[in-house]
DNA sequence: ACCTGAACACCGTTCAAGT
DNA sequence: ACCTGAACACCGTTCAAGT
């Protein structure tokens, strides 16, 4: 699915200068998920891409079969993205507990990333595939929750709901991020502390 | 903006049946907003919506200017709805504080209109005019669950992050509520009671 | 007052021809 | 191997003409 680079390592690595001629698949992945995040599923257009990258549609049909084509090649490197930092997620184990739900909630708040997040979890309400990816990440998200607040002593039903808890809470962070922009950062932190303190420690 | 209803109360309110003729502005919205929820903002296209109402696109020009004029009319509607369960909302000032939040959870939870939330904040991501009347029924019921809040007896610091704790939790419920079917709506009200009992009560 | 039908510009898609 | 340029179908938009 990735095309390897050609050339030589190119000189103007992502700067939206005047191209370098040649396009790689992962040039074309690149734009699309600029203008993913930027302006929405809606804006990921062939003409729109083509004048970003200066060049002709029929360079776009050569890479890839149709706009579909070009989707789902964009899924695909979010995936292996996610499938990435799922993997760093899960070797979260070695750290105790409460430093590691500190550790998730940290780089979900402090991620720049979150545009991208958002882009694609609109992206995944009308394409299945994505949909199933977004699926897959929020469940594990939510079994390393849930492990970790079953070693923190809650019992079972009880580590389930504050899991489900932290977890919506995270994701709802990530969509109305700028409605209650009155939220500081300590009080960010602060819900992980309601949520994840034993009422009777 | 709203058209008044010319003709004689119709047979056929909202069956997709053969149309009796002649389209009011309110069809036009009702229509949008079903594409919408259903297929995404990026579905609803005017040949499409002219294929659901069997007329042509002269039709749609009629009624709107353009594309953008529609989906000015489909905010609006919104928003009218919106203001009428955002007064509905702070008319509930008369119930005790823990019953007031009870039902606020539990006209989300069980509500059947989380689809067409979730594809207007979908949208609102796009749209200045929707994301800021979507910032502004966060708002509201932000301060409506930390008036709640304040009235159970916490600190306004402690009331402030807790609301915002309860409002994103509900807001990542409402985006995610597929990705974590296994929670059940027992579950949810659970969820309420971790952050709303006092700690010291 | 509300709609049809034909016209046109624009975008997605194809493909033969270029380097 | 990667791209141009012209072609065509489809969708948004306009408008004169219909009821």
């Amino acid at each position: 699915m990735t095309a390897p680079e050609t050339c030589a390592p190119s000189p103007d690595d992502h700067a939206p200068r005047r191209r370098a001629r040649r396009l790689s698949v992962d040039d074309w992945v690149r734009a699309a998920l600029n203008l993913l995040v930027r302006d929405g599923v809606a804006a990921v257009r062939i003409t729109r891409l083509c004048a970003e990258l200066h060049v002709t549609k029929g360079s776009f049909y050569w890479h890839f079969a149709d706009i579909t084509g070009l989707m789902e090649a964009v899924a695909d490197h979010w995936c292996d993205a996610q499938n990435d930092s799922m993997r760093a997620l899960v070797e979260l184990g070695s750290m105790a507990p409460r430093e590691r739900l500190e550790a998730m909630t940290a780089s979900l708040v402090g991620d720049r990333s979150w545009a991208v997040e958002t882009a694609i979890r609109e992206w995944a309400r009308t394409n299945v595939i994505v949909a199933d990816t977004v699926r897959r990440l929020d469940r594990l998200v939510f079994s390393v929750v849930q492990e970790a607040l079953l070693e923190l002593g809650f019992e079972p039903a009880e580590a389930r709901m504050r899991a489900g808890a932290l977890v919506y809470a995270c994701i709802g962070f990530l969509h109305a991020r700028d409605s209650l922009d009155s939220l500081t950062p300590d009080e960010i932190r602060s819900t992980l502390r309601v949520i994840t303190v034993r009422p009777d420690a």
